[in-house]
DNA sequence: ATAGGGATTCCAGTTACTGGAAGGTCAAGG
DNA sequence: CCTTGACCTTCCAGTAACTGGAATCCCTAT
């Protein structure tokens, strides 16, 4: 299977599958005419790799699992542990883009945002400390 | 001022400060030593940076702003318009976070995290449908 | 005189791709 | 047989927003 019809099976752009492959992560046969010439377990591959960075695994973690994944004798407690590293790391972030929701919203809140030039978020912006 | 304490003072590391001055954003007077020199209002200036790219504004959105700072006949609208866009981009952030916490979290749950090989994280991971 | 702590510039690397140029391959149509 | 268009190849460069490091310079104190 070309990389035509792999990229459209898997869900990754081209460009991107011949990166993953610059960088390790997937190594295709080769056709007699040097095209790229994917299994269906390749595509399987490549799609764990798709949901997995969809997931929010960067690219060294995808390579992680992707071990985990070919290791039949793995222990689920390490993979395990890796996907409850990562909800901690969701979480985490959750939280932080909230707080900063909280305080944007605010000023954005304050602002009357007329044609004057009075503006809460510019001084929330520039304030030292914001919100007392 | 050299680099050093306005650095302490905008809460902003020093290569950031000289990366900043690079890319324009903020052009401090030179000692006759060929130091940076920095004013309070350029400290102001450095802080509003800090504080805006911590908001989660875009170093081109930041620059938006701080023209909006430099400019004090612009109107209020404007300013509000650009960080109620920046709302809405946090509000789908989350969201999006959000339901891949609640995928990955439900691969975990199902997972018994032994010493055996069988893993649902791995599997939903590979599956086309994950959890139909 | 020298030792330290800062400052300078410049170059390279990071993450995870993405775009584009120059060229090779293949199947179909005239 | 030739061309056209859709694919494929490689390689180089660029993105965002810094960050690290090397080589060198400046200032102050002992």
């Amino acid at each position: 299977m070309n990389i035509g019809h792999a990229a459209e099976r898997s869900g990754l752009p081209a460009k991107t599958i011949r990166y993953y492959e610059d960088i390790g992560l997937i190594v295709p046969e080769r056709s007699d005419n040097g095209y790229r010439d994917y299994s269906n377990e390749d595509v399987h591959r490549l799609r764990f790799l798709q949901r997995s960075r969809s997931l929010g695994f960067s690219v060294g973690e995808c390579r992680q699992l992707l071990s985990l994944y070919d290791d039949k004798a793995r222990e689920s407690s390490e993979v395990k542990a890796l996907a409850t590293a990562k909800l901690g790391e969701i979480d985490r972030k959750v939280a932080e883009l909230l707080s900063l929701r909280e305080m944007l919203g605010r000023f954005v809140d304050l602002c009357h945002g007329d044609d004057r030039p009075e503006c809460p978020i510019i001084e929330g912006l520039s304030r030292d400390v914001p919100l007392q």
